[in-house]
DNA sequence: ATAACAGTTGAATAAATACTCAACTGAAAG
DNA sequence: CTTTCAGTTGAGTATTTATTCAACTGTTAT
């Protein structure tokens, strides 16, 4: 393969490894999704919520209080987390309780938090 | 505690949860920290260089023609990947290599991925 | 029924951000 | 020294998005 075949404007290319990551890269897809769910978690308003939900599950109001904001707010956050699954919910009567959606979510968070400190202590 | 002294605009709230969740919550720092790393993570061209990445550490070059994009694209994206703790890179003459900074990436990463996947399943 | 309240929703505004383009830096080779 | 090229950087534009506000739904209690 010559480098004319490349679509990009540079000329430093280890073709072999570029080709064999081509060959198992995930479809658009998904990856798509998996930005989308990283990119819900990255805003520190949903981060609060997710911490709040990892020690209980929590109904709106709660959640609006735990983070000093108006239910609107909330559950327009929650609706986006609900979307691509980092939370699910219950209803009882008027109450909607909202939990983490599974352990993925517990894992991915904590892991996020170590690495986040341990960067903090080289700093 | 009277509902009068919480800043939100509801009434149904289980106190002591709510007193305990604030109790525990994370500084605002380290929460704002923790979700600019997540919502870096949060876009499909820097997940393409995260899976790249996870392959096999690779030059700007190299990760310009697996994503089909120019050098000065890809080193932004780059540039704000290492800010937040998520690339490494070292230096060999005029060439860049990069790689992720440490396990917690790969973690996050595939976990994230398997999530996503299983929810693919139940659509 | 009707009042009260938990929660949702849509529109609007203000802030954040991905890619492009052009100029620049610095290392290697002739 | 000069050319070449890998990589970086800053400004500009177009898109995305977080919060607010007001109206609405649905369940409970009087």
């Amino acid at each position: 393969m010559s480098k004319n075949e490349y679509t990009c404007d540079c000329n430093m290319v280890h073709e072999e490894m570029v080709n064999d990551t081509l060959s198992k890269m995930p479809n658009t897809e998904i990856l798509h999704n998996l930005a989308d769910f990283f990119k819900i978690m990255g805003d520190s308003t949903r981060c609060k919520l997710l911490f709040a939900l990892l020690q209980n599950e929590m109904c709106v109001c709660d959640l609006a209080n735990v983070l000093s904001m108006t239910k609107s707010s909330i559950s327009h956050q929650l609706s986006k987390m609900k979307e691509v699954g980092l939370v699910k919910s219950r209803k009882s009567g008027k109450t909607v309780y909202y939990s983490l959606d599974d352990d993925h979510i517990t894992e991915i968070f904590e892991v996020g938090l170590e690495h986040i400190s341990h960067k903090g202590e080289n700093i």
